[in-house]
RNA sequence: GGUGAGGUGGCUGAGUGGUCGAAAGCAGCGCUUUGCUAAAGCGCCGUAGUCCAAAAGGCUACCGAGGGUUCGAAUCCCUCCCUCACCGCCA
């Protein structure tokens, strides 16, 4: 959510800049103002009638306590009651309209990021490895059917498209990656490690951003109290939502596994084979939440983090940047990690990291002590660190072996208890 | 799920209809003094919104949340949420 005041007071501002963005609607600023000069006025009238009457009922009392007539003056505040009760209704009225555009207005870029306007435009950060050679690739879904790691069919018998069943040393598998991803960001990066719940409230999902916007994009259950997480980044940031955190904990590092649910309405038919694209996946997520003037550094060291599980597991991948008009809504800047899938022959997503700077703060009313003894908005940021079902896509192509069995990374050894995997 | 108790400022904790935004203590900040790994005295010390060109200042709202009663609500009534205790059920 951006700030009331500076959209009042550099509304050229935040349209220009909001302009870059593919979702950046600048009649919505001037819609958010209308209201805010309505909202004031009612407002500032509503207070000056409760003045009013405040000095009149104290008058009231003390008349009373000297045993002298106050009809008169009780007359005369029930006059206002009337009015009063329609300015309240016109405040609260027009507090929620300002509100729930404030709600779907999208974060500002910052300055540097590149203007663009989809994909194609995000620049190339850097990258690591190279793209193994591998004759005739084959594709997860192969290797995984020939090796019995997992069962589509199935899990579309019980859950529909889109939900898989890992079974035996596939589920094995998964088990083993989740272990060393918590264990490498919280023995190595420094990241406490949470467990949240999977459940979390609406108000909880406006704080991060997936709503009011992007509700069908969401499982909700208990009648729309309740979503199932989407991304851990949800339970996680919101763990502080409507606290005053101390500056001497940041920054704050939260690093979390849950499965992520999300019903990824109009993306059928893109990139949905095997395990790319599905309602239900496994990720750990990395969440940070600092002082202002330190979340580009973060976002530097939180990339950083992230990237070190492909540099650990040798696996081809590249950072991109993503330019003004691919940003996700509640983004101020965010870059991408891609990693190598030999058998789709293309870079995966695996992990999008983010600084958010106030955007969410502002929605869950997340503040902290500052030097000079305010109350400011804290900076978030989160990052995957990484999905696992990509990363598993990416694990079994690229350790594909000749006669169908798969090497897998020497760090995964241990937690999965083999070296590869054959039939 | 049932019964009971309770939710007040960073913390502890008074306050049951009228100068209560809220006593007191602790913590914090500032000053003074003595001095040295601290003590004492004094003062300051909630959040948000809004008015004014701005500062100073004023006003409004907030005592778990939302309604209601009243000229006036932290205080009375209703609903809900949460915490604690015990009971029931249960992985």
């Amino acid at each position: 959510m951006l700030d009331i005041r500076f959209l009042r007071e550099q509304p050229d501002i935040a349209k220009s800049r909001l302009a870059t963005r593919a979702d950046g609607h600048s009649e919505t600023i001037d819609a958010i103002l209308a209201i805010d000069v309505r909202r004031r006025a009612a407002e500032t009238r509503l207070q000056t009638l409760q003045g009013e009457r405040n000095r009149l009922s104290k008058e009231i009392g003390k008349l009373r306590s000297q045993k002298q007539d106050t009809a008169a003056l009780e007359e005369e505040v029930k006059s206002h009651a009337a009015t009063m009760q329609e300015l309240t209704l016109e405040t609260d009225a027009l507090t929620k309209e300002q509100t729930d555009l404030l709600l779907i207005l999208p974060n500002l870029p910052q300055a540097e990021v590149p203007v663009g306007r989809e994909a194609a435009d995000n620049p190339l950060v850097r990258e690591f490895g190279e793209k193994p050679v591998i004759e005739n690739a084959r594709d997860h879904v192969a290797i995984a059917e020939s090796l019995g790691l997992i069962d589509p069919d199935r899990g579309a018998k019980i859950s529909g498209s889109g939900f898989a069943v890992y079974t035996g040393a596939g589920a094995r598998l998964e088990r083993a990656i989740l272990n060393f991803l918590l264990d490498l960001h919280t023995r190595e990066h420094g990241y406490t490690e949470v467990s949240p719940p999977f459940l979390v409230k609406r108000e909880c999902m406006v704080g991060t951003g997936q709503l009011p916007k992007f509700e069908e994009d969401m499982y909700g259950v208990d009648g729309g109290g309740l979503f199932l997480v989407p991304t851990a980044e949800v339970p996680v940031t919101n763990l502080h939502r409507e606290e005053i955190v101390s500056s001497s904990q940041f920054p704050i590092k939260y690093a979390a596994y849950t499965p992520c649910f999300r019903r990824e309405a109009g993306s059928a038919g893109r990139e949905t084979r095997g395990l790319i694209r599905m309602h239900q996946f496994d990720k750990v997520e990395l969440v940070k939440i600092c002082a202002p003037e330190d979340s580009r550094a973060e976002l530097e060291s939180l990339t950083q983090n992230a990237e070190r599980v492909l540099h650990i597991l040798g696996l081809h991948y590249r950072v991109i940047e993503l330019c003004t008009g691919d940003m996700g809504f509640g983004a101020a800047k965010t870059y991408d990690i891609e990693v190598w899938a030999a058998g789709q022959n293309a870079y995966l997503e695996v992990s999008s990291c983010t600084n958010f700077e106030d955007f969410q703060s502002r929605r869950m009313n997340l503040r902290y002590k500052a030097e000079d003894g305010k109350n400011r908005f804290c900076h978030t940021l989160n990052g995957s660190g990484t999905a696992l079902a990509r990363l598993y896509v990416a694990i079994l192509e690229s350790g594909q072996q000749p006669d169908g069995s798969v090497n897998l990374p020497p760090a995964l050894h241990s937690y999965f208890g083999a070296e590869k995997i054959s039939k």
